[in-house]
DNA sequence: TATAATATTGCAAATTTGTCGCAATAATTG
DNA sequence: CAATTATTGCGACAAATTTGCAATATTATA
């Protein structure tokens, strides 16, 4: 089942059509990386309207269609891991480079372990680290 | 040298005093747990005005006594590292309960090692976990 | 397919959140 | 204590996010 029928059906379980603007949203975020709700306003402005943009994004993360990531002072858009590989983020503190790394085998068991101690059913997690890249560790 | 005298170091080590609102500022973050800006505004409001509030916690975070964490939604402010002991947090999805652990020895090689990796100099990280607490599993 | 019912959107206005300039107050210096 | 510098409060402002409602699109039903 490919992106596009896993989101239909994803809105379609909860009561959701998809429509040309959810489409729209939906396809700006495919480009791969987090993107500020300013980038998503001035790439949309003409497919949809600011607050539709904010609707929209309420219903995805509450579908679990996208998550917010927390990069320094702002926070970024990006899809879930549901609908693109599962990955954390190092970010410049300096440049605002920013690099996705998948991580090795062996945190996700801890992580649930971790969960499982406090009797949580883990639904997800972020881990972002931050720094300074090659270019600006001086 | 306790809480106090390192706040106080740290200020006048980039030149700020410890003023009354400052040490307000500081004690509501005391409590432990991330506090939203909507709850500093409103428990401070009769100490320090909210413009105050921004320039302060913007200075804090500069000299890296807080930091902010995404949970979710929305985003929390909360001592960092030099100021409370290393933590992380899993939260309720539904009730929004948070637990604070700290991590597995390990963790921290295997997140050095991936910043080495990427040739970065880590300064910190972010780890959180989401999902349902004991009461909310069902 | 036509019609009715429901869901979604755009638009404008309202609210909330975050920033800024400046005069009043507090802290520090000498 | 007087002079200097830092900090704060108090608007006013600007940006971000939310909301009501009428117009439009989608879905359900006949
Ligand atoms: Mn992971
Ligand atoms: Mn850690
Ligand atoms: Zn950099
Ligand atoms: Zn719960």
């Amino acid at each position: 089942m490919n992106l596009q029928d896993r989101l239909v059906s994803t809105l379609k379980q909860n009561g959701y059509s998809l429509t040309k603007p959810r489409q729209a949203l939906f396809s700006a975020l495919q480009a791969g990386k987090p993107r500020s709700m300013r980038e998503l306003t001035l790439d949309l402005e003409s497919v949809m309207d600011r607050a539709s943009i904010y609707r929209t994004i309420a219903i995805f993360e509450r579908l679990g269609i996208v998550v917010r990531v927390q990069q320094g002072w702002k926070y970024k858009i990006e899809l879930s891991d549901k609908f693109s590989p599962h990955h954390h983020h190092i970010t410049c503190l300096r440049c605002g480079k920013i690099i996705s790394f998948d991580e090795p085998a062996g945190i996700e068991k801890i992580l649930d372990d971790i969960a499982l101690q406090y009797e949580f059913v883990q639904k997800n997690h972020s881990l972002e680290l931050e720094g300074y890249c090659s270019n600006c560790k001086n």
